[in-house]
DNA sequence: TTCATATATAAGCATATCCTTATATAGCTT
DNA sequence: AAGCTATATAAGGATATGCTTATATATGAA
């Protein structure tokens, strides 16, 4: 069962604006970090250290492509995961954005 | 619809222990502020500002009888409201502990 | 009106958060 | 091994958060 510390850092993960727009932008697809970066106009620093915080709160997994690491979506551990992951805003477009731009090829 | 920034205040004050805790309490049932005060041990301003941030976040609603201020949990903004809610530990004991000690009959 | 009780607000302090720049680590490629 | 790229960590500063004590506001009662 999930007690309190856990679900704390759990809604704490998900209650900054910046952290909120990668888990939007991981459930459209699977991303690297430089990706992240390209999208959100913030530094490297930064999304790696929001990434850590998704992680330790298990909201994301990571899988090591090469000098890539890639995040996704992973709420398992929540029951309401899912109902909160349909609320989020769609951000289809910027991702397509990316690939307009050609950067998601470098990671690929 | 909800946008980043509703959806980022919802979560932060989610994000807390003692908010968790209030809520946990207010599921049970509708409570006053010296209630709260009561079970949690903290300060009446403390609790005071809790939910202020928790009505802030539309999390809870007030309604006023003589000098007390009831507070009872409403997420209807919110389509996951009552899966997260469903995630609290029970906390009927604390109220039953109140109830023993007589201090719930100051407010009736 | 005066007093008592319930709640809210103000001010101040300790700690947490989020960003930045600088540096370290890890994996490719040559 | 040397150099390049992707990611992580460290350090520091500005701002936010959560608590406390002190004070203000609001309601009910005498």
């Amino acid at each position: 069962m999930l007690d309190w510390d856990q679900l704390a850092e759990c809604h704490k993960a998900l209650g900054d604006k910046t952290r909120l727009h990668i888990l939007s932008l991981l459930k459209v697809e699977e991303l690297c970090v430089c990706e992240i970066v390209e999208v959100l106009q913030i530094t490297q620093p930064a999304v790696s250290q929001h990434m850590r915080k998704l992680k330790t709160a298990k909201l994301v997994r990571e899988r090591r492509n090469g000098q890539w690491i890639f995040y996704s979506l992973d709420g398992s551990i929540y029951p309401f995961f899912e109902s909160i992951v349909q609320t989020f805003p769609d951000v289809r477009n910027e991702i397509e954005e990316l690939k307009k731009k050609g950067l998601r090829v470098l990671c690929n």
